[in-house]
RNA sequence: CGGGGUAUAGCGUAGCCCGGUUAUCGCGCCUGCUUUGGGAGCAGGAGGUCGCAAGUUCGAAUCUUGCUACCCCGACCA
């Protein structure tokens, strides 16, 4: 496929992009800004969703589901949240059509069926959430609330890109509610670290864990943690957030609560979440010039098999082989997809396969047949091997793990390679210049700083990482005093 | 919202300046035969309100005006 796709070095937002569309991931739609997600992009999100659903259960989280629209009274009651969001906001504003007296083929807005209070439609649902859990939270006995809800979220934005940056997208948001401060604080960087743990184990998606600084912050948070991972052109992905929420949403809806010594408080929040962009972080950090690349943990299937032969006779022979192969691999729990279509040579499906990033490849043909082997693709690698028929279950076992382990261990080196201490402004604009990635630099704490840094350099500051350690030094612009560094780059 | 550009078959395009047969080519699609270990070959075939509307003209994909949509740059956002 590498003859129709972009090369990365050529434009690698073309390539991003044609890649997207030709895996089969999705397209555009009839809507601006929002992506129709073809079934084979959306079988690699229903595998993200189902460990992140296990994870969020295991650590005592349920689901539940709260409304699309958001009346407008409830949105604006948390004031920081609401301004945060208000420029990127749809609106309902009414809720009937009508066929147009002038135009009888056409339907217009029935202007007497005006909605009293409009709605909102949610670009998140603190709102909505809390103003339910005022009803549900009267004692300590009832916290923590530890929920979480898959939804939609529509988002205005200016410009857009498939996965990255869509009007509307899926996600998970957790929204919890402790009674205490240090409770709530935990429970945040709890679940960016089960974010962590699923981009590294899963996406195979190494990240730096951190906090973001005040002008970073989600609109309404006390502290935002964050996972940041590092895409191939250089530019850093933020894949997700967990944030502290203090009491604000607690106070704009009023959920107080009577503690164990019969005194009234208002509870403690947060909330956290991972959308669709994941898909972009999993793209952008593993595939190459020929196409997709998926980490075992999560590709739709894990092998496919492509038969070699002429004429009916021989496909039979190799079906049965074929065939008794799939058993044996379902039989591990790797899922595979037997390929005999007929309409379509092994030479087109080798390519196909490579573009949608199917990790491991099997082709059999009469002279594996004859030799009992078959052979074996890589496609992290793009080598080949020929395995005996016998050996070829173990042999696959083992290399979806060692795929899976080499995709994180690549991604894990190219990060490192571009994770640059700089002590001065001129090797900062010279390394963001030259090879881009993570910037660790000393920064003396004022927005103002922050600011100025983006105008002169377009880098931000990614996050605080949490592993950081204190040290004194000089602001990496302004020269005046720091304790520590924080980590600067070109973002998404 | 400002500045620039584009709109012709499912996709990508030629034609437009300088109006005049049946709107070009490639990919893809359909049928048949030969093929099948890295995107097969040959032959035949289907597919078009030339973005929409009005105007000029004997005649408009082509000229004029208005509208709409999309793309790029900026602003905005992350």
């Amino acid at each position: 496929m590498g003859k129709n796709l972009t090369k990365r070095s050529e434009d690698y937002s073309k390539w991003y992009n044609e890649l997207v569309v030709k895996a089969d991931l999705a397209e555009n739609s009839a809507v601006r800004g929002c992506m129709v997600i073809k079934p084979y992009g959306f079988a690699i999100w229903e595998k993200m969703q189902a460990e992140l659903d296990k994870m969020f259960k295991e650590t005592g989280h349920q689901n539940a589901y709260f409304p699309l629209f958001v009346p407008k009274s409830l949105f604006e009651a948390e004031e920081k949240n609401a301004e945060g969001f208000a420029k990127e906001c749809a609106v309902v504003t009414h809720y009937r059509l009508k066929t147009d007296p002038d135009n009888p083929s056409k339907l217009i807005v029935d202007p007497n069926a005006k909605l009293e209070e409009e709605l909102i439609v949610r670009p998140t649902s603190e709102a909505i959430i809390w103003s339910t859990y005022k009803g549900w939270i009267q004692s300590y006995r009832d916290l923590p609330l530890l929920i979480n809800q898959w939804a939609n979220v529509v988002r205005w934005e200016m410009r857009t890109r498939l996965f990255l940056r869509t009007a509307e997208f899926l996600w998970q948001e957790g929204h919890t509610a402790h009674a205490t401060k240090q409770e709530a604080m935990e429970e945040a960087e709890l679940m960016n670290n089960v974010y962590a743990t699923f981009a590294e184990n899963f996406l195979a998606v190494p990240v730096i864990k951190g906090l973001k600084t005040e002008s970073e912050r989600f609109a309404g948070a006390d502290e935002t943690f964050c996972i940041e991972a590092l895409m191939q052109d250089g530019k850093a992905l933020q894949a997700g957030t967990s944030h502290f929420l203090g009491q604000n949403f607690a106070k704009a809806f009023d959920v107080k609560f009577t503690t164990n010594q019969g005194k009234q408080d208002h509870v403690w929040a947060t909330s956290w979440g991972v959308s669709t962009r994941l898909m972009g972080a999993l793209i952008m950090t593993h595939s190459d010039d020929q196409g997709l690349v998926l980490p075992p943990n999560l590709a739709p299937y894990q092998v496919v098999i492509v038969p070699i032969y002429k004429g009916e006779e021989q496909l039979e022979a190799i079906s049965q082989v074929a065939n008794e192969i799939v058993d044996d691999l379902r039989l591990r729990g790797i899922s595979v997809k037997y390929d005999n279509r007929d309409t379509h040579k092994p030479g087109w499906k080798f390519n196909e396969y490579e573009l949608k990033g199917v990790p491991l490849r099997i082709g059999i043909g009469p002279k594996d047949l004859e030799k009992r082997t078959v052979e074996l693709a890589r496609r992290d690698t793009l080598t080949k091997e020929f395995v005996a028929k016998d050996a070829v279950v173990n042999r696959v076992a083992l290399l979806l793990k060692e795929i899976q382990d080499n995709l994180f261990e690549k991604a894990k080196k190219y990060r490192e390679d571009h994770y640059t201490t700089v002590d001065t402004f001129d090797e900062f604009k010279e390394i963001l210049e030259s090879k881009g990635g993570f910037i660790s630099a000393h920064w003396d704490g004022t927005a103002g700083t922050e600011e100025k840094i983006k105008q002169l350099t377009k880098a931000t500051i990614r996050c605080i990482p949490m592993d950081s350690i204190l040290e004194d030094g000089k602001c990496v612009l302004t020269g005046a005093p720091s304790k520590q560094r924080v980590l600067f780059a070109k973002a998404y």
